[in-house]
DNA sequence: CATGAATGAGCGTTCATTCAT
DNA sequence: AATGAATGAACGCTCATTCAT
């Protein structure tokens, strides 16, 4: 069965399921509602998706290729690791906050449809890589050996992931900024411990 | 309206409903499904508690109380800093095995009925409590200040729950492992660098 | 799922079930309508029968199971053989007119599920018994052989079956006294011959 | 709304429904189904037949026009009674062969729609032309009276239809086959008895 | 207090039909 | 005349909740 080509309702589409998802969870979004936001009639959310699983099945996967999309990028452009850690945190915690409204409905489904655990994986792989490409530039100096890394950045993967999930939608930009502070804090520590203990090799 | 006294058979529907919202999440679970565990009538919930809502709030309530029941132990005992650290580390570890069934599920419902920011921080207060007390005992240095300090360990504390709560119930038991490895090895990692900065000082 | 024992309640929806079917066939009988007519809500028509289908299965399977049973009935009397065909024309029109609601809608259906060919042939075994018992008894001489015979038995039951269905409720009473009359005529031809081919023999 | 003149298109329609509507029966046929087959846009249906009813409708009577002109022709041949028999019989099933995919489910909506008592009036009605044209030229006596026959001409043809229709397309042409036997034999056991009843006056 | 049958609102989904292109 | 995306009413079915027993 092929599917219009109307890219624009399609994203409007898209962008209601995010709002009804993120508002009342997966399990209490219901078609009509979000067909509603879209300003379309219910069933014409069937033309473009198969059904109702589908279409948040869509809906998260496309914030996901937004963010291995963007990681690609700042990896491969010719920025310093401090910019590119920099770039890295604010593209991440944007995206984030306009994901926002999904996160805190979408684990336990994300998991169940399994979108959840390769995509993290995938994010982590490529983090690892530009850390790699870092070093071998002689830009950082490696603190831990490879699992104790990949522990730590899938922990603090997850716990941001979870920390902005569970935010109001009234304090997110507050919390967000918080984070940014805290991230950037955190990274210069991490900076200066690097270079401290570098330097005592 | 007043609430019966038989404490056995409300903890037999907690019970049942642990393990029923943990298996298909807090939409899919059935009051039928939930009784039928509880070897009771599905009307009987009703006397017991308000509505489905109630039902999951004092459900997930008893895991949080049972964690800071025992958060508070350790923290009152005589052990030294490491112990409690390790102490710390089992039985979180064992509480979110024992919880895993849930904790997938109810992170949405959770912090929309408001039990998953007040349980956490109270979580972080106390945990700091436990920090400045090894402080002004001379068992630890500060590290951090106290945000930077908040911050990493509400992330860990965030992220641990996640990945946790992503893993299929086939790799628990290797997962719990896992993690409590490396929690190990990374508290080393800081309580050397501690008593490296510490005697730097 | 054990099933409630509200007998009266059941066969209302059966009865309900029949009226609705027979209305407007299989596929556009609704749920709702025949709650209406059982005079319960739509959601109790689950308490007792698992699905749509089901509830169709059990309907046109309690039709069939009484010919079947009635039929058995006449075969193990004491009645003659004349007597005995006179009984089986009175009761096989007595329930084709009680199940001509529903016979119009059905065979599609039936034949889908499997209720029509097995219901059939066992209706023409016990038929044949019949005959087989009664030319024991020399009370008849064959005409045919078995191939012959099972396919004029067929036929004219599928026969009757079809011409039943097609005619409307208001004509029923009248077509069935003509069928009834139609039936006796030809037995008597078939009598009268018989004896006719008999004597010759 | 005047009629498009485009008769091949009509025609690749109305044999698309003949094939969906046989596969699926009158209600779970769909206008996209049939459009597809036909190898048109769904909305083209609506160019050529007002809506799904009149296109069953049409769809039927095609089939049931084609068994009229069929017998006509036969009855207006020269052939012996017998050969017209034997020709009548192969022509019947040989329709009924290509028409069995729709039978098993258009009874009931042809019976709503009025579609089959007229038609099967109409081809009793030549069958008995059929018979009077003969007996004239003396080539068969009469058995029965009038009602007699064609009591037992409904009940046959009703009978053979539902045959037919119950029949799954795996079998069907093992049961024209077999039909097509026991029609004969039958058959000939009338012309045997006629010519014995008839050498008796 | 316990029961479990009854309730009925509301879900995801289908599809005959329309109509702008 | 042909298209096919859009429509929205209506379906089968679920299940939190109630209440007569």
């Amino acid at each position: 069965m092929s599917r219009p080509q109307d890219l624009a309702k399609r994203n409007r589409i898209l962008d209601a399921a995010l709002q009804i998802f993120g508002e009342v969870g997966y399990a209490k979004a219901t078609i009509k509602d979000i067909a509603r936001v879209a300003d379309i009639a219910p069933g014409t959310v069937y033309t473009y998706f198969a059904d109702k699983r589908e279409l948040f099945r869509e809906t998260v996967q496309s914030a996901w290729t937004e963010l291995h999309t963007e990681l690609d990028r700042i990896r491969r452009s010719d920025d310093s690791y401090p910019t590119k850690l920099s770039r890295l945190r604010r593209t991440g915690l944007a995206l984030l906050k306009r994901m926002h409204p999904i996160l805190n409905g979408m684990f336990s489904e994300s998991v169940r449809m399994d979108l959840f655990n390769v995509n993290l994986e995938r994010f982590l792989d490529q983090l690892e890589e530009l850390f790699m490409e870092s070093r071998e530039r002689g830009e950082i100096h490696e603190l831990q050996d490879h699992r104790q890394r990949r522990f730590l950045l899938r922990t603090i993967a997850c716990g941001l992931l979870l920390q902005i999930s569970i935010v109001d939608a009234e304090h997110l930009d507050a919390e967000i900024e918080r984070l940014h502070e805290d991230l950037e804090r955190n990274e210069q520590s991490w900076l200066d411990m690097n270079r401290m203990l570098g330097g005592n090799r």
